[in-house]
DNA sequence: TTTGATGCAAATCGTTTGCACCAGA
DNA sequence: TCTGGTGCAAACGATTTGCATCAAA
């Protein structure tokens, strides 16, 4: 979660009835909004706040490294925004309802290790994707797929 | 690399003259190529193929499976194609120069494992990012940051 | 012959930008 | 005050689509 006011008014930025209001909604989400999503949410209930500005903030609180954008799928079109840093957690997708699970896993650490001694690269950030079905899509197909037979 | 001429014969599309010649473009670079960049390198061979018709066998070869399409960067615009099916392999990408590398590393396995057993999801596809600066950039960092002092 | 692929141009989608105005520090 | 943020509309880049034509199977 970002603890929105503090990390904001510490850094370049300035704190504005807008940027608040975004900031509260993308807090509020559970999930991975679009920018448009967010839009939506906030635009219903702030309507003089405009597109422009929710992609400003987005942009701005992704500089300032507080959230992170996300392109889980290579095939679609719009960003995902992560209301955390980019650096700190993994995620699972289900391919058939885009279900979103984070999760964290010790061993990144040990690949990244093993990486930077065998390429001579320096690295700085590391994230793992995960791509499958959850249970309720998987109890779908199947449905679906015997009533086909 | 693609085995193109067998695995696009047995599979649902057509053999043309545009998507030959596009598919040996594709192998032929050795990077991650956008559209638009595979598009400038077929159109400079074949005049007569059309940037619609780089899009579509894009499209095509991605639901053969045969290629990737990646955004490595949330905030990138345009989507890279890799040349191979995303499952076997994982990517560095140098933030300053957007070199890229591949890797594989068997913990990943262990890591899917895990997951699967701590959050019941069935898992297909795993990919790996690694970000960070290569070399060539690092140098160049550095030497910028001392003329600056 | 028939179905699917192509070229072209226009449409669409997500996102950014120029500019005049406004407001937080 | 003055720098930086906002709303608006228009521009933009990447990608898709409708349609008439064409060619692989």
């Amino acid at each position: 979660m970002i603890s929105a006011q503090r990390s904001l008014s510490s850094s370049g930025g300035r704190m504005t009835p807008q940027r608040r209001m975004i900031l509260e909604t993308l807090e509020s989400l559970t999930d991975h909004p679009t920018a448009e999503q967010l839009y939506v949410v906030v635009h219903a209930r702030a309507p003089e706040i405009n597109r422009s500005t929710v992609y400003r903030t987005l942009n701005w609180l992704e500089t300032e490294g507080l959230v992170s954008s996300r392109r889980f799928n290579g095939d679609q079109r719009a960003g995902q925004f992560d209301p955390r840093p980019a650096c700190d957690h993994h995620h699972f997708i289900c391919t058939e309802c885009d279900l979103v699970v984070e999760f964290e896993h010790p061993l990144i650490d040990t690949i990244i290790a093993d990486f930077q001694r065998d390429h001579a690269l320096e690295v700085c950030e590391a994230s793992i994707v995960l791509r499958g079905v959850c249970p309720a899509c998987r109890a779908r197909l199947t449905q679906t797929a015997r009533e086909a037979a």
